[in-house]
DNA sequence: TCTTCTGTGCTCACCAC
DNA sequence: GTGGTGAGC
């Protein structure tokens, strides 16, 4: 990479200026309408969005799965190198790139623990005293399990926000909704339009309240920090002026906060996470200071956070199109790109290139969204470092991957109880030549158990291996794939394409495509509706066409908008109780299926 | 002292034919 | 149905 004198330097020396339009879209004009509107999506001026994950965790698993102190230095292995190395262990130096070794050389004292294996014969993984690669096959069920124990939990946490599970230890938490609630509670005076404004609810929100940040985490600072010589960064003067989006995002902290401190009590993770305006800028800021902390990109600060970022570290940009930038404009900063103009790289790259140029710019239109929660495949796979020569060989290993794959997908099932998979997939690979695959469909049975799975890689595995000269196979992979919910397969049988899921409320409705904040949107109806009518203390439920009307308590609530809009989030929350109850005893808290199972889907249902 | 760069063994999604 | 790639933990 060449090194060239950038405009940037200049910008930071305070002889430059911020291209103006560049960053508009960072400083938007808030007003009573965007405030009032709970369905604006991506384009919500006080998004909220933050991704937290957690630290070191499988070691923390490990950790929290023998009950050790947490201070203890712990490595977890897989064979003779290292998947994960708690905080105090790197205290010693030790990484992930060491082995074993070179971890107890640094820390004899080193707690190292083995991640658990399907061993041969056996129906379940575990802690053996014998692992070795030869004979077994690692196992990441635990930390599949207690990832999805904090998912849950971070459910509970938020009924009315967003969560995106995005690794086995990262989610996605949207805020936006939770930040809102909790804003109208705190500010009521917001919940009314000042009566004698001309443009009534389109004009901006009155100046916002300072926020004492102090508590809340560390705030990337608005311009590189100049350090004293205690190591405390100067702030300057203009550190102070903050935004309403500046208070969505500190109250976003606030839950956040809570919320890694009640998963620390419960469950016994430390978590660290990054809170911005969008998923990216989440992510980004996530990684600024861990373990067990917190970090907030304020709008104001993204500029300049993002300036001196390698732009191939960015998601989506570390493989060939982040290859192709930086040798198209031979540069490796972000900083750098911002001098391409979108023209240009439209040319030269096509539909990605928006996408990219707004990046750059810290804009993510990309949503938070619940996964489907089924995955579209599941696989099990083993290199093997003495390749099978002999059928029979062949057969144990088989016995292994169906063993995984049998108990992930009743792990799976416990959640979604109808899932099933469609076809079965074996592949197998002879030393570096490319693997072959054969795949047949898979039975629709009830139990699925290691023998049915066995019985049908059998099957595979022979057509596979049959007219093989010498038998050597390296590595094998055994996956179901197309796995699907008995209801959406009915659905499809059925022709019942159209909304899978309905809305979970009528605040929540979403309206695709639309860029304009739409003229009576439905919760800004509501609101406008009782500000005009001053004395009303009711509204209609589109859901369960009902009146609303707030009960006595209710009413002496300081003011009857600010008991209106409270009104309303308590009745979605009494849909959301009343989803809760009709669907089965599991404890997802959302998206549960309200209705009885049908057709094959009745299958599923236990005894 | 700090970040960055390694690699391996998985796991998952998507696409072309 | 098969094979291949890209990406990330």
């Amino acid at each position: 990479m060449q090194h060239s004198p950038s405009k940037a330097s200049a910008f930071w020396k305070g002889k430059g200026k911020e291209p103006a339009q560049d960053y508009d879209d960072l400083r938007p004009t808030i007003t009573y309408r965007h405030l009032y509107s709970h369905n604006l999506g991506v384009r919500d001026p006080l998004r909220v969005v933050a991704l937290c994950d957690s630290d070191a965790f499988y070691a923390a698993c490990e950790r929290v799965r023998l009950g050790l102190d947490p201070s203890v230095p712990l490595v977890v292995q897989q064979w003779e190198s290292l998947i994960a190395v708690s905080y105090p262990a790197r205290q010693f130096g030790i990484s992930r790139m060491d082995k074993l070794q070179d971890a107890k050389k640094k820390c004899p004292e080193i707690v190292a623990i083995h991640v658990a294996t399907y061993k041969e014969g056996e129906k379940e993984p575990g802690y053996w005293p014998d692992v070795d690669t030869r004979t077994h096959k690692v196992s990441l069920d635990l930390y599949r399990r207690e990832s999805n124990k904090i998912i849950q939990f971070f459910k509970q946490a938020l009924p009315s926000g967003e969560i995106e599970k995005a690794s086995i230890d990262e989610a996605f938490i949207d805020f936006t909704r939770p930040v809102r609630e909790v804003l109208l509670k705190r500010f009521p005076h917001l919940a009314q339009v000042p009566p004698d404004a001309p443009h009534g609810v389109d004009i901006p929100l009155p100046p916002p309240p300072p926020i004492d940040w102090s508590e809340l985490g560390v705030l990337i600072p608005l311009r590189p920090t100049e350090e004293d010589e205690d190591g405390e960064p100067h702030f300057a003067e203009d550190d102070v002026t903050c935004t309403w989006h500046d208070v969505a995002l500190s109250i976003a902290a606030e839950l956040m906060a809570k919320i890694r401190h009640d998963v620390h009590e419960n469950l016994g993770y430390t978590m660290s996470a990054g809170i911005s305006r969008n998923k990216f800028l989440a992510k980004l800021t996530a990684s600024n200071k861990k373990p067990n902390s917190q970090s907030i990109l304020r709008n104001s600060a993204i500029p300049t956070y993002l300036r001196p970022i390698g732009f191939q570290k960015i998601r989506f940009l570390g493989g060939k199109l982040g290859d192709a930038l930086a040798k198209e404009y031979d540069v490796s900063t972000v900083g750098d790109l911002l001098a391409v103009s979108l023209d240009e790289m439209q040319n030269k790259f096509g539909d990605s290139a928006l996408w990219v140029y707004e990046l750059l710019r810290g804009i993510d239109r990309s949503e938070v969204k619940e996964k489907s929660a089924l995955f579209k495949s599941m696989l099990a796979s083993k290199n093997l470092p003495t390749p099978i020569t002999k059928a029979a060989d062949g057969h144990q290993w088989l016995r292994v991957l169906a063993a995984e794959l049998a108990l992930r997908l009743k792990e799976a099932r416990e959640e979604m109880p109808t899932l099933w998979p469609k076809t079965i997939v074996l592949h197998a690979r002879k030393g570096y030549e490319a693997s072959r695959s054969k795949q047949s469909a898979f039975p629709f049975t009830h139990e699925v158990t290691v023998d049915v799975i066995a019985t049908a890689a059998d099957k595979l595995w022979k057509e596979l291996t049959g007219n093989m000269k010498n038998l050597k196979v390296t590595a094998v992979q055994l996956a179901f794939t197309g796995i699907e919910t008995a209801e959406s397969g009915q659905q499809s049988i059925q022709g019942f394409f159209k909304s899978k899921e309905p809305p979970r409320s009528p605040l929540k409705r979403t309206r695709p495509g639309n860029d304009e904040i739409p003229p009576e949107a439905d919760s800004l109806q509501v609101m406008t509706e009782l500000h005009e009518s001053a004395s009303s203390t009711f509204f209609l439920c589109e859901r369960c066409n009902r009146t609303i009307s707030a009960s006595e308590m209710e009413r002496g609530e300081a003011d009857h908008i600010t008991a209106l809009a409270k009104l309303r989030m308590e009745h979605d929350d009494f849909h959301f109780a009343q989803d809760l109850a009709n669907g089965s005893d599991i404890q997802v808290p959302k998206r549960k299926k309200t209705t009885e199972p049908r057709g094959i889907a009745r299958f599923f249902i236990k005894k």
